[in-house]
Parts: structure tokens; C-alpha cells; sequence
DNA sequence: CTCCCGATAT
DNA sequence: ATATCAGGAG
């Protein structure tokens, strides 16, 4: 199991890799990143960009995606899948703003966590990004890098990734980290080619080693 | 656990 | 052809 010293070791390689990691999805405001954040699940945040590029000319506010009818609105982001989910989701989500929240995004993790298509993942993106307060979003990279380092075990949930990595990394840095290790697990720990031969942290990861000797 | 699902990389 | 993508709900 990998050991706290060595987890630092891996933030501060992970740091000089991608120092100016941030969040990559477009938006403007805390609604934008909530929509986008939800039509993120389970695709490319290329893919999201490309879609909201024109859905946050057409939808400004809440009223304006209920303003049409579902069939529409599953037109206008059926590029990204799951697109009928995503979109009775989003009709949910902002009915459920203007009746409880007065139209605005509540600041509240656990709060975000009740609405409809907003798991716990969604829900730290959008209090870290929109509102600056520290959280930890354990996605598909974040899950990917930790365990193959060697932080938990394989069976372990994504919340325990996510306690495991607040514990062992300084608050004010949760965010910064997050977007660190999505860039590193994106652009070099990738799923299917990960770059073991030119990683830093070769020597100390658990699956690295064993793919390395794999391979040769 | 299964289902939702199109686009892209391998 | 198959795997993967800033997951969440039943």
C-alpha cells in the first residue's frame, strides 16, 4: 500500500507535470456548470464543450429549458448519450430551482447531492469550481490513478477514494489537486495506453510495476 | 447489479 | 469490434 510520504512524492511529480490544471468544462456561471457537469457523465469533456457551445446561447436560465417541450431538448444534446436521462434531468433539476432556490444554484454539496442527476461527483465539481469551497470529485481518472498507485484497494468505493485522498492532501489543496490528477490520469496515466515508461512515479506504483514487467 | 447511449480512440 | 468517456438511478 502506498504510504503518505509517498503520496506527496506523487502530488508534487503530479504538480510539475501539470501545473496549470483547471476545469475544462466551459461555463460562465454556477447554472452553466451544473448543466454541464451533468452532461459530462460518461463522455468526453470535448464532447460537452461542443454541445453547450450552443445550449448556453439557447438556455440562459432555468425557466428557459422548461419553456420547451422534452423531444427538443433531447435534440439539442443527443450528440453527448444518454441524452434522454440527461435531459429529464435537467427539466427536473430546474423545476426543483425555481420552486425551492429562487432560480440559484444552492452552494451546498449535500444540498446539490438531492437534486435530480446530481450524485456526489457532480455536486463536488460544482461547489469546488463555482463557489471556491474545497472538495474532492473522485471521477473515472481520479479513481483510475489512486488505485492503480496503490492508495486503496480495487474493491474500495469512490468514497472511500475520496476520504483517502482528503485526508492525505491539504485542504486548500483539494481543488488544485483534483484537477492535477485529472490531467494526469487524461493526458499520461491514461485507461488503455498509460505512459509507465516516462512516469516519475513508476517506481512507487503498484500497477505500473506490474505492467512494466508485463510487458518486458 | 443493470440500464442509459453517442462519439472517439485503439 | 471493443473500450472508454469529468456518473447516476432503480
Amino acid at each position: 500500500m502506498l504510504t503518505k510520504k509517498q503520496w506527496e512524492f506523487c502530488l508534487d511529480e503530479i504538480g510539475k507535470m501539470f501545473p496549470d490544471a483547471h476545469c475544462e468544462l466551459v461555463h460562465s456561471n454556477p447554472f452553466e456548470l451544473l448543466v454541464a457537469t451533468l452532461l459530462s457523465a460518461q463522455c468526453t469533456d470535448v464532447l460537452v464543450n461542443r454541445v453547450t457551445a450552443d445550449l448556453f446561447q439557447k438556455y440562459k436560465k432555468p425557466e428557459d429549458y422548461l419553456a420547451v417541450d422534452i423531444e427538443e431538448l433531447q435534440t439539442d444534446i443527443r450528440s453527448i448519450g444518454l441524452y434522454r436521462n440527461k435531459a429529464k434531468n435537467i427539466q427536473a433539476l430546474s423545476a426543483l430551482l425555481i420552486e425551492e432556490f429562487g432560480g440559484e444554484v444552492p452552494a451546498d454539496r449535500d444540498l446539490l447531492t438531492t437534486f435530480p442527476g446530481v450524485g456526489r461527483k457532480t455536486a463536488n465539481v460544482v461547489v469546488s469550481n463555482a463557489f471556491g469551497i474545497p472538495a474532492m470529485a473522485v471521477d473515472t481518472h481520479v479513481e483510475r490513478v489512486a488505485k492503480r498507485l496503490g492508495m486503496n484497494r480495487w474493491k474500495d468505493s469512490p468514497l472511500m477514494v475520496e476520504e483517502k485522498i482528503m485526508r492525505w492532501t491539504l485542504r486548500e489543496r483539494w481543488t488544485d489537486t483534483h484537477h492535477q490528477i485529472i490531467f494526469f490520469g487524461r493526458y499520461h496515466c491514461k485507461a488503455q495506453n498509460p505512459a509507465c515508461g516516462e512516469c516519475p512515479l513508476l517506481p512507487l506504483c503498484r500497477e505500473g510495476k506490474k505492467r512494466m514487467k508485463h510487458v518486458g
